[in-house]
DNA sequence: AAGGTGTAAT
DNA sequence: ATTACACCTT
């Protein structure tokens, strides 16, 4: 059987509330390290990229490796009878064909089950490389949000550029054009504020603005962001998770001049 | 060139929040002296004037006197990109057909450039007469504001009234009717609760809530709003803009049993 | 306190 | 269909 207990049930909740817009079903994969899971969005432009290890949980086994197939918005349906100071425990049977959540209420006095049935999914396992990108760009993972929704009212796409100066992001659009530059800071007193560069090679590459938005659903699982580019591969928008491990999202770069390129 | 920076971004945020829904296209004029736009709302049934002076400014310079055709809704949604405490300069040549807002953030670790097309727009200069008015009251904005909502949900017109003991606001409507005294008062602890009234004569006038209502957007910007009343002249509603000048609204009053007076 | 969402009105 | 208001959530 498989059996996760999570303290911090809200971490659990955060995660499909910032997912469950982009990836529809998919795989839960349960094994005795933690859970992990990975899906491209429905439009097959992004992809998805989650680990919560076991060290994470105040109690996991998995006795049998397991693909849990989930209907995420099914699921955070669920997790949205859980109080945000509630202990979520996860449990399934290995020949089950149900996944159940457990919610306990901070001082015990009220425990809630929720069984929700299982979905059969071929599981898309996605080799991704570990690359060693030319630029890594840590940020307030707030200040991200917000340059993104902000650019979003302006155009489809952005540009993000980065030098050993700082970040840039710029679009256009029919009311006119943005450009918003953030410096490097290593000298704030909190460091939950600091913008960090790692660079090896000065990066620019374009991205469709809406998916960027939908990565910004998981800004409550991190203070900080990290994005992670190369030129002519997938930007890499990275929420650590305390204890736990990640959420990322991958998303491809536009290819300049491609006027005939669209999105669904 | 031309070329204003605001410490207080904000003032200019809510400047446009104020006005942007009552006007849609008007110039801004630039002149050495500061910025001034007066503009009809699109029913032409309202005017809106608003004067930035030069001295507000952190930095200011105009060349030349300049004619900023703008769109407000652009305006606005770029002015949202900005942070609140967001330092806003704006820029213009003398000969481009663009105007530039630059966003400093306040540690100054963000810089934002938003450029927006500007338009050709016939200059309207409405000549507004200084007159002496019968009556002038200042009193809180948000209990005006408070005032004209209340009033709105009752009636479409309010009665304004003033005497030398306060001012006084009645509407009527098929579920009732409504009359509200606000008496003057000097004797409150902060200045900006006061309510005080300068009268050379008893005035009562009517006046359409719906663009009173629109007004009082503008209650951000001041705790205080004036009013200034004449007997068949519009109603002056100013918001003062500290070390800046004001926001000022006209309104016609209604022609008293003038059934077939409508608004467009 | 502010942003987002949902509803209601034009 | 669009826009403004209110409510609710973060």
């Amino acid at each position: 059987m498989f059996e996760g207990r999570l303290l911090q049930g809200s971490l659990l909740k955060k995660v499909l509330e910032a997912i469950k817009d982009l990836v529809t079903d998919t795989n839960f994969d349960c094994s005795e390290t933690g859970i992990a899971l990975q899906a491209m969005d429905s439009s097959h432009v992004a992809l998805v990229s989650l680990l919560l290890k076991d060290t994470g949980f105040d109690h996991f086994r998995c006795d049998r490796n397991l693909a849990l197939g989930i209907n995420l918005q099914n699921m955070s349906k669920m997790l949205k009878c859980a109080g945000n100071d509630d202990i979520i425990t996860l449990k399934a049977e290995d020949e089950g064909d149900t996944i159940t959540f457990m919610f306990e209420s901070p001082n015990q006095d009220k425990i809630s089950d929720f069984e929700m049935k299982l979905m059969d999914i071929d599981s898309e396992h996605l080799g991704i490389p570990d690359t060693d990108y030319q630029a890594i760009v840590t940020m307030p993972s707030a200040e991200f949000q917000r340059i993104v929704r902000d650019l979003s009212s302006i155009g489809d796409t952005a540009v993000i550029g980065v030098t050993k100066e700082g970040i840039s992001f710029s679009t256009g659009g029919d009311i006119g054009k943005a450009n918003i530059v953030c410096r490097q800071n290593t000298n704030v007193d909190k460091e939950e504020d600091q913008t960090t560069v790692e660079i090896h090679e000065p990066v620019s590459l374009t991205f469709a603005l809406r998916y960027l938005n939908s990565f910004t659903k998981a800004t409550a699982l991190s203070p900080q962001v990290t994005l992670s580019l190369s030129k002519e591969l997938p930007i890499v928008v990275e929420y650590k998770i305390e204890k736990m491990g990640f959420l990322r999202f991958y998303l491809a770069p536009k290819i300049e001049e491609g006027d005939d390129e669209e999105e669904a």
